[in-house]
DNA sequence: ACCTTCCGATACATCGATGTATCGGATACA
DNA sequence: TGTATCCGATACATCGATGTATCGGAAGGT
């Protein structure tokens, strides 16, 4: 018996072609906009013809809202592993210099997921998949300071420790703009880094 | 002679319809999103055929292009005008509150923004203009913040005042983010204000 | 009021994208 | 290895969007 539930069948090569054109989905959407790309570019570029596109999903929203999911659990266990690196004493420079090198990594990541948000911002129901995923995020951060809070410093007038949370993902999304239209990642990065800082210790101290 | 250059002529009902087209396709693209709006959508509800859209614009893109140029420079004015308001002493809680008054006015236009971030995140010569655009609206507010500086606190660890003034941007841009998703403008608007006195006071007091 | 110039509507030709139906070859399982 | 099933390629029909060429009527100047 096949370990699936009433399984049609089952498959292979299938993953194989869904993974081959979500991967290529996501190159043509970085370079060229999700609102400018047509099915068949997705699988020209996948080198498969529409016969398999159709096979696989029922139009390019539903790849597209695929994709994102593929690829935003991916960056959130990569900021998860980033953020429960050290021990429980948090090193705040340190982690946010992993996080902020995680989360800056990738314009193409950054082009697509911005897409989706313009894409989400016009659909309800998309919109609560976005907003279920920052709030995983949010979480985590949330989480990691709660462990470091009785450390060092308290965080500012930003209310609780949900608050900071919402600041950090505030911060990281107002940097990402900027980025998209500079292209500097190196200078986001610092960038991030002084904000979160600015925003994550009392603001008495101007050195490093 | 017209005072114009050396005029196709000059115009009148012209600048109607090409008025009313750039309304017509704010709300259009507003509701839809530049990406999946065609020119004859725009041109029905701006009541027109496309007869008239081709005799004012180029293409799709042209247009858009216009219409952002348009709202934005409404926009800068507006928080012009809102910095410029108090005297020569900064009120900042009183001047963060009229200035996310006018920000976070109107979701449609965010939405539009947004919309436009994603163009020009493609296209360096949009991205050129949008950069601009918001390099105009950082200066606004690293000029107000010098005009007050030696009066009140000294910002943070941010750098000098143009640290500053980028982080503001920076805040505003990730209230934007969370704003489209959840469409809670009082509540973006709080947070905002939230962020911007974190931000721009040195964190030591908590009372308002 | 004329009439020249301009603007926008209509009609047409074209192109690209979409979705479906069908077929041949690959794949998994015996 | 045989065979039933599945997957993806091909071909076709259709639809919508685009751009252009042409024409009738409005605007503006004198």
């Amino acid at each position: 018996m096949p370990t699936e539930q009433t399984a049609p069948r089952v498959t292979r090569r299938r993953v194989r072609t869904r993974a081959n054109l979500l991967d290529a989905a996501f190159a043509v959407f970085a370079a060229k906009g999700f609102g400018r790309v047509s099915i068949e570019e997705v699988c020209e570029a996948a080198g498969y013809s529409r016969g398999a596109f159709y096979s696989n999903f029922d139009s390019l929203d539903e790849l597209f809202f695929a994709l994102y999911r593929q690829r935003a659990d991916l960056i959130a266990d990569q900021v998860s592993g980033a953020l429960a690196l050290d021990g429980p004493d948090l090193d705040v420079p340190a982690a946010v210099d992993r996080v902020t090198e995680v989360l800056l990594l990738d314009l193409d990541w950054l082009l697509v997921k911005t897409d989706f948000l313009v894409h989400a911002a016009r659909d309800p129901q998309v919109a609560e998949t976005l907003l279920e995923h920052r709030a995983r995020l949010r979480q985590a951060v949330a989480d990691r300071l709660a462990r470091a809070h009785g450390l060092a410093q308290l965080p500012a007038v930003l209310g609780d420790i949900d608050g900071a949370a919402h600041a950090v993902v505030a911060a990281y999304d107002g940097v990402t703009t900027q980025l998209l239209l500079d292209k500097d990642v190196d200078g986001a990065r610092g960038w991030l880094k002084q904000l979160l800082t600015a925003l994550l210790t009392d603001g008495s101290n101007t050195s490093r």
